[in-house]
DNA sequence: CGCGGCGTCCACCGATCGGTGGATGCCGGA
DNA sequence: TCCGGCATCCACCGATCGGTGGACGCCGCG
């Protein structure tokens, strides 16, 4: 824990790895921990946890996962953030690197966005260069930020529909379940279409659940 | 590192972790190689590579993730099993025990499930049991097998066309891509709709990408 | 053998959906 | 200020879907 000296005496870098995954925290300690220039000084299993262990530990990265129970990823990235706007750099290490999840991280203020796949060097050398203030984006988070693939992002409120959709509701039940017109919802699906790329209801959950709006 | 110092090869569970991410094969490594009684002797990243480690190290158990680019989990327990009915025991290990893959990786073989946000001890006291003989099953994956929460699975044909809807085709379209009639699609669609419990293709869509149909 | 269960296949209706066209209100930049 | 962009809202048609009913062939089991 804390081993160095408060003054960034020795020029390691000081890591706290949050996780809800007991497996995964040991993996990423074991990479890290045994590589010359990181140490790893705290872990946390939700947002909520790792808001604290960095207050306790001021690291210099802090590798965060999105989706946790408990405390979300996001949130505790804007914690952090608005608690300092530069101190501990962010980066986000999580499974699916989906458009939506990258520019929710990013805007909250991540600064690097890593995939769990990632091999052993590409992990400790994104450590280093999110260190050194240097963006870290995977291939599809660039594309995501560019706005390249995906140009229209859907609305909360369509976002609903589509959820409630996806349960199973008829276009009337969505209607009366939100206290609007059907033809409204109807509206709101089109939109929906356009902006996934999709033809209809079936592929727009399907598309959807990719990229993780549902 | 520590653990197991050469001569206490004797009683020790020898192991092979089976896992696509670096980070969680560290992880379990990690965990696992510390703890007296336990050794890895060995990893693979995919289905083919686990084969072929098995081979040459002769594990007691091995730990198994089911989704892996090249070389499905299924698959490798499969070959596995028909090489040795019992000698390797076969703990799968993976993100969701959703209903479809608890049944397929028991069916195929396998002597245990356990998702991968267990505990350190629980993993570890889940070698142990699954070396000893005795099974290892999450409480829904128990459920899972006992068939009490979806007596019906959709048949391979009914999975297709349902594939082939999320992808955005209409009955009519998957018929001509499947060269049967449009009124059979339906026929099959209603099938699913009953076997997962959902009124329409949307929620089918939905409820068919959380059980890993799709 | 006879029987039932299962998967696969098909045709006809009423309900629902997707497509088009347009309207209102809000907000920020020219 | 005015204007455009955006989200939200609504009504009418043609195409599609969900529901019902039934048919054939295969396989295992009594």
């Amino acid at each position: 824990m804390s081993g160095a000296d408060g003054t960034s005496g020795t020029d390691a870098v000081r890591v706290v790895v949050v996780d809800d995954h007991p497996i995964v925290r040991d993996g990423l300690s074991g990479i890290l921990g045994t590589e010359e220039g990181i140490e790893v000084v705290g872990e946390a299993a939700n947002g909520r946890e790792a808001v604290a262990v960095v207050r306790a530990n001021d690291p210099d990265v802090v590798l965060m996962d999105l989706r946790m129970p408990g405390g979300d990823g996001i949130d505790a990235i804007g914690a952090l953030r608005t608690a300092h706007p530069t101190r501990p750099r962010i980066l986000v290490l999580t499974t699916y690197d989906t458009d939506r999840d990258v520019r929710r991280a990013m805007t909250a203020g991540a600064d690097g966005f890593l995939l769990k796949d990632a091999r052993r060097a590409e992990l400790v050398r994104a450590v280093h260069d999110v260190a050194a203030g240097r963006p870290v984006l995977t291939p599809a988070a660039l594309a995501a930020l560019a706005g390249r693939r995906y140009e229209a992002e859907p609305t909360d409120r369509e976002v609903h529909v589509l959820r409630l959709v996806s349960e199973g509701l008829t276009n009337g039940a969505v209607a009366r379940h939100l206290g609007i017109g059907e033809a409204t919802v109807k509206t709101h699906l089109l939109h929906v279409y356009k902006k996934l790329g999709v033809g209809d209801r079936a592929a727009a959950v399907r598309v959807g659940w990719e990229r993780g709006l549902i």
